[in-house]
DNA sequence: AACGACTACCTAGGATCACTATATAGTTAA
DNA sequence: TTAACTATATAGTGATCCTAGGTAGTCGTT
């Protein structure tokens, strides 16, 4: 993740934020760390060890499908992955734990 | 936690709840479940085996301390966590972690 | 006094998952 | 051919929540 912020909030949520990302369209690998980083303004910060294997693990549910193309600018071939239909409604489930998720949180201050 | 819910979304917020529940004043074990139950109406729920390494970790850590009283029902004595002013601060700063976190969640979407 | 129900605290072991660190390999420029 | 950059890959580690039990005290009923 990032400098001194607790890398267990990312738990759980990595999925949903690898498959927002690639939800306006296929991405590669180093492109979608990068992505993250700008529409965060550098909060979001993943390290390949973390990136990788999720979308190993995101491709063998189903919910991304990846094609190797050949770079545009020389350089090794990127590997480009794809939101699928089913990663569509499981990216439509996870938002809507993660809205429950926050708003049970936010209930229990305040509340009593 | 609950039903069919992402167990992983909990992953590094245990804490934080705890510590906002016992904000408001001591509490025990299983009274910190009821709260917890009763504040997002039934959407947390802790299993004991979640709860107890949890606030002895917290306690280890020193955000708690902790002390046995006599129950006023009978039945077994009950063991009372207290936010010590360490747990404050400690509290604090979660809440912060927390804010940029969720915030920088939803900038993902929309953005670009 | 023996039993079951309830309350309360505790812990070992397993699974998940992000991170660290490292490896591999292709392209380009010096 | 060396260095720098881009790009994908994974083994090993550590944190942490959950499952599934266990221990023990009190109370009411038989």
């Amino acid at each position: 993740m990032n400098q001194n912020l607790d890398p267990n909030l990312l738990k759980g949520n990595l999925d949903l934020i690898l498959l927002t990302i690639l939800e306006e369209g296929e991405m590669y690998g180093l492109e979608i760390i990068q992505e993250a980083q700008i529409r965060t303004n550098g909060y979001f910060d993943f390290k390949e060890g973390s990136l990788y294997p999720a979308l190993h693990r995101l491709t063998q549910a189903g919910l991304l499908t990846s094609e190797f193309r050949e770079s545009d600018l020389g350089g090794p071939r990127r590997k480009y992955y794809t939101l699928t239909e089913k990663g569509q409604h499981s990216l439509s489930k996870k938002r809507n734990d993660w809205k429950q998720f926050s708003s049970a949180i936010d209930q229990l201050k305040g509340a009593k």
